[in-house]
DNA sequence: CTGAAAGCGCTTACAG
DNA sequence: CTGAAAGCGCTTACAG
C-alpha cells in the first residue's frame, strides 16, 4: 500500500503543481521572472496592463512552482475578510432543514469566491455576552464579512452584534421576539402565514369541511402557520379545530399525542394540518397503531418538506419551504448590506408552495355544500 | 417596531462594547493608554510581563472601545491560519451522518479556538484539478491549517492535495480505492468489518441460524460490512444468504427491492442485516406492505444509527457508528500532523457498537441446535 | 517591565 | 506597461 501512495507522489511533469523550486512569495516569483513584485501581483489579479510576454513568463513560473498567494496577506491589505460566518444558534445538530439552508449559503458563496465559516453557539434570551463566551470568529475583527444567523435566536444577541458593529442577517422564522413584532431589516423569512393559507386552500379544494390544526402554539412560528391556516379557511367560512400540545419531549412525540387527542376529541374531522413534517410523522404512526387509514379515513398534511418524508407510507403531502433560497437570500443580503452601508429596505418574503403526495385525498363523505357555498 | 429595535441600540454603559471613541488598531489603544503598541499586544496576548496598572489601563480602554484585534493581521504575522476546512466531497447535502461528523469537528475546534470553514466539492475519480476548479480556500495558501475530507473521495484528489503540500485527513470509510488497499496514514475510520461482526454476534445470540445480508456489494464500504457479518457468523458455523442489489435509485428503494427479493428467494430466513439504516427503512416499508411483521416474522437490523430511525415502528436495532468521534479524531489528527511534521503513525480504528431496539427478537422457531453446536 | 523597529506577504497609488 | 515605496495591523526579537 505504502508503495502506491508514495509512487504517485513523484513529479508528474509539473502539471499538478509539484514544486520545482521553492517559490513561496510574490518576491520569489518576481526575482525568478525578472520583474517586480507589483507586476506579479498584477498578473495574479488579472490586470490587463501587463505585456503578454511578461504575463506568460510569470504565469509559467506560478504554475510550475505551485505558487499560491498568502490569503491572510491579501485579506489584510484588501481590507475585507473574504469570508462569512454561518452561525447555527441553539441547536444540537444540523438537521435537514438547516442543512439545506447551509447548502444554499455555500452554493452562493462558492460562486462569489467567499469562504463560509461554520460555527455553533448556545445562549439564552437573557444572556449577556462577555468576550470569552462568544464564538471565536466574533472575538476578532475582519475575520468575517458578517454573520448569518440560523437556528433559534433572540433579540439580545442581535443587539449584541449591532453594538459590535458586526453586520448580520438572520433567519427570521425562528426568531423569538416575545410580544414584539419581527423586525424586517436584516431579516430573511419565508411567508409562514401564506404557507398555512395554501394548505387550507389545498385541503378545502379537495372538499374537506371539518379540519384541524395540530401543533404547539407556544412557538411563534407554529402560531403563524396556524393563523395562516385559519385565515385561509375563513375564506370558505370554515373554522378549524385546534389541538395545541405544548409539553412533548420532541415533535415526533408531540405528533403522537396530537393524534391521540384527534381520535378522542375530533372524531368527525376529515383532514389535519400538522405544524411540521416531523409532527406529521408522529401522527401517522399513532394513527396507524389505531388502525386509522391515511388518507382513506383522514387526510394528513405536513409542513416544511424535509427530505425524509417522501419515503413515508403514504408519502406526505406538505408545504414546501424554499430552504436553499433562504440561504442564498441571506448571503446576498449580507453582501448588499456591505455595499449600501447600513440597513437597506426590507427583504421580500420568500413564498412557500404545496407538494402534493399521497397523504391527502377527497374526504370519504363528500359534502356538496362546499361548492354551493364556495 | 422600528422603535424597539433602535431604542436598544443606545449606549448601555459600555458593558456591551458600544464604541465611546474610534479605537480601531493597537496603535489607537496604545496612544490612548500612553503606552506602546507592543505593550497593547502583550496585554492582548496575556503576557505576564506587564505591570498590573498598565494592564488594567489597557484592558479598560479595550473594553470601553469594543476594540477587537484584526484577525488577518494576526494570522499573517503569526504564520498560521487559525482555521481548518471541512470539505464535503461529492454529496448534494449534509445528511445526518455527515452532519454529526461536522458537529464533532466544530465542537473540538471551538475548544481550541479554530474556525471551521465549510466547503463542498464535486469531482470524478479521474479528474485533474486545474486551479479554477478547486474550492476557493485551496487556491490560496495559509487560508487553512489543512483539509478534513468528508463525503466520498478518490485517490486522485488526495494526491493533488499532497502535491500542493496541503495537509489533510480524510474520512476513510467512504474512500473509493478501486482494487487498492486503504491507506492508513491521514485516514480516520471506524471499523466497518467489526460492526458487521457485532451484528452477526447479536443476531446469532438471539438464536437466529438463517440470516441474510442485503446491500450493494459494488460499494466497498458495504462490502466490508458484509465481510464482517459473514466472518462473525462463520464463528457459529453459519453461512449467510446475500441479496446484492446494485441498480436502485436510492438506498430506500434499494431496501424495497431487497425486501421483495427476500420474500421471494429467502423465505426461510429469520433475520436480515441491511447495509445501512435507510435501506432498512425501505425494507421495513416493503415488508409491511407484504403483511410481514417485524420482528415477529423476521428480525431486521440497520447500520449507522442515524437519528431518524428511532421513531420508526418498530424502532430499529442498528450498529452504532461513532460519528462525532470521527469528526473529533479527524480534527485532532490534522493538528497532530502539523506538530509532528509529516505523517505520524496510523490512526487507530474507531469502534462501533450495537444499539438494541425493537426490530430484532428471537426467531419464531427457536432452533436448539444453535446451543448444541455453539 | 517597556519601547523602537523590523517584518509577515501582499496590493496600490504614484511616478516614469 | 512597469517599478520603488509605502502601508495594511499586528507580533516579536532586541535593547534597555
Amino acid at each position: 500500500m505504502g508503495a502506491f501512495w508514495s509512487v504517485r507522489r513523484r513529479n508528474d511533469g509539473g502539471r499538478q503543481g509539484v514544486a520545482r523550486r521553492e517559490l513561496k512569495t510574490v518576491y520569489d516569483i518576481a526575482r525568478a521572472a525578472g520583474v517586480s513584485a507589483a507586476t506579479v501581483s498584477r498578473v495574479l489579479n488579472g490586470y490587463v496592463s501587463v505585456t503578454p510576454a511578461t504575463r506568460d513568463r510569470v504565469l509559467k513560473l506560478i504554475e510550475e512552482s505551485g505558487f499560491r498567494p498568502n490569503s491572510n496577506a491579501r485579506r489584510l491589505v484588501r481590507g475585507y475578510p473574504g469570508q462569512i460566518c454561518f452561525l447555527l444558534a441553539n441547536r444540537a445538530m444540523v438537521h435537514s432543514f438547516h442543512s439545506r439552508i447551509l447548502m444554499g449559503v455555500e452554493n452562493y458563496c462558492r460562486q462569489v469566491a467567499q469562504d463560509v465559516v461554520f460555527a455553533t453557539f448556545r445562549y439564552g434570551p437573557d444572556d449577556r455576552f462577555p468576550n470569552d463566551s462568544v464564538p471565536h470568529i466574533i472575538r476578532e475583527r475582519s475575520g468575517t464579512e458578517g454573520i448569518l444567523l440560523a437556528g433559534t435566536n433572540y433579540p439580545n444577541f442581535l443587539h449584541f452584534l449591532t453594538s459590535l458593529g458586526l453586520p448580520y442577517v438572520f433567519y427570521g422564522n425562528n426568531l423569538v421576539t416575545g410580544s414584539l413584532e419581527l423586525p424586517t431589516e436584516r431579516c430573511v423569512c419565508f411567508d409562514e402565514h401564506s404557507g398555512g393559507a395554501l394548505a387550507a386552500a389545498w385541503l378545502a379544494g379537495l372538499g374537506h369541511r371539518r379540519l384541524v390544526f395540530a401543533g404547539d402554539l407556544g412557538k411563534p412560528w407554529y402560531e403563524r402557520r396556524f393563523n395562516g391556516f385559519r385565515a385561509g379557511l375563513a375564506e370558505c367560512a370554515i373554522v378549524p379545530g385546534l389541538i395545541d400540545v405544548r409539553d412533548a419531549a420532541d415533535t415526533f412525540q408531540l405528533g403522537r399525542q396530537a393524534a391521540a387527542t384527534l381520535l378522542r376529541d375530533h372524531s368527525t374531522a376529515t383532514a389535519v394540518l400538522a405544524q411540521d413534517d416531523q409532527t406529521a410523522c408522529g401522527m401517522l404512526e399513532e394513527l396507524r397503531l389505531a388502525g386509522v387509514q391515511v388518507p382513506a379515513d383522514i387526510s394528513l398534511m405536513g409542513y416544511d418538506d424535509i427530505g425524509e418524508i417522501q419515503y413515508l407510507h403514504p408519502s406526505l403531502t406538505t408545504v414546501r419551504v424554499p430552504k436553499e433560497e433562504i440561504g442564498r437570500s441571506m448571503a446576498t443580503e449580507l453582501f448588499r448590506l456591505r455595499e449600501s452601508g447600513s440597513s437597506s429596505q426590507p427583504v421580500p418574503l420568500l413564498a412557500p408552495g404545496i407538494i402534493a403526495r399521497d397523504s391527502c385525498s377527497r374526504p370519504k363523505v363528500f359534502d356538496e355544500t362546499v361548492f354551493k357555498n364556495g
